[in-house]
DNA sequence: CTCGGATGAATTGTATACAATAGAAGCATC
DNA sequence: GATGCTTCTATTGTATACAATTCATCCGAG
């Protein structure tokens, strides 16, 4: 997409995201246009952009607001991801080729030398894991599957998951994802499937246990 | 959403569907424009909507094309559909009350009566289907999945299915609602996932058959 | 004849002005 | 003081002009 546009999606998201914005809060084109440096028009791209994937909402007559995700929301969200990258892993591991499965084994590695140091590199690890998936998708081979799950698959919420993870979670993803590879080397669609729901319930359970201790610390 | 953009949306999306617009053609927003009688802003709208429900795709430099479904492609749709409503069919039981129960057989009811007579009135049958299916989707209670669901399901393609529809395949349409019923009833979520996953790939067998006939009478 | 680059046409991206509409505030009436 | 109407304001919807980009064509050098 264009210039304009990009700025104004990157930019509106990374507020509502931080918090700058609040949940529940209105948005008004114009006042975003004048943040963003920008016209109304890719403002106006930018929040069906964002409406889209759930971060904004629109009233019955058509006025914007911050989305408030709730932690139900959140779980929502993640059964759902759960079924659908399961199903994708079965996909793949039943149209997985050798290309794939190596480059798979390459992002593994890199996680685990991301995070085997004394201190994590979070960014690393969160940049091959969101490949390691992106492959994965790409080996299930469903366009549709592709789009639906890129739509809820909120990088935000993996990166809040992310910085809440100890070695041994930094681990045991590895692990699952080793799992993974196993599984794809056998074309064993159904132990993939297997494998990646609870890989994502797992992630599901950090999660929702960083925010309670979240909201303990806040209370 | 507002008047000139809807108008847009509508034409462009008829015109997609019968046809009048062949697959592969592109599609610029000033033509578009003339011909639906608005500016092109309404049009870039709608293009943005249909491009979402994958009716229109977009190049890298962001041209648009009428997207061409194959019969792989709605064979992807429906698989995908059939896991979904399945899983949509699972947490409406889970979570069915007697207000819901109730509409869903009214709808049933109103479906027998649509089809029972000599010539099934297509159109009604097709609108209490539709309306069965959304209730089951309001019941399921899940934000993400009415919302991922609303943009896989493309009517089209069940109108497409229905018109090939003979008097047994109304029949089992509505028997197979009726279980779904018994299922909810019994708040049975296994029970009606089953059976909704069945009643999918019913759906899609008969879509892939008329295809075939109507490509051999074609050829 | 082919390749590469320049030029022109077609198309999309952005800004802005104006129109339509929804929401809020104020006012009069009861 | 509450209620309903009116007016005003804030906000979104649409049209249009212009800028930026991409695409196709054509011409010349090799």
């Amino acid at each position: 997409m264009a210039k304009a546009s990009d700025l104004a999606y990157e930019t509106i998201r990374a507020m509502v995201l931080s918090g700058e914005l609040s949940p529940g809060e209105q948005l008004s084109e114009e006042a975003l246009a004048e943040r963003c440096g920008v016209s109304r028009t890719p403002v106006r791209d930018a929040l069906r952009r964002l409406e889209a994937e759930l971060l904004v909402r629109k009233n019955e007559s058509q006025r914007s607001f911050v989305a408030d995700w709730s932690l139900d929301d959140v779980s929502d969200a993640f059964e759902l991801r759960a079924m659908m990258e399961g199903y994708a892993a079965r996909r793949a591991a039943e149209r997985m080729d050798e290309a794939i499965l190596d480059q798979l084994f390459r992002e593994n590695t890199a996680i685990l030398e991301a995070t085997k140091g004394l201190k994590p590199d979070v960014a690393a690890f969160l940049e091959h894991n969101r490949k390691f998936h992106e492959l994965i998708l790409e080996a299930a081979n469903s366009r549709r599957l592709t789009q639906l799950l890129m739509a809820l698959i909120e990088q935000p919420v993996v990166w809040r998951t992310a910085q809440h993870y100890g070695r041994e979670a930094f681990n045991q993803s590895y692990g699952e994802h080793e799992d993974l590879l196993a599984a794809f080397a056998r074309r064993d669609g159904a132990w993939a499937e297997a494998i990646m729901v609870g890989h994502i319930r797992r992630a599901h359970h950090a999660y929702a246990d960083a925010h309670r201790s979240l909201s303990k610390n806040a209370a």
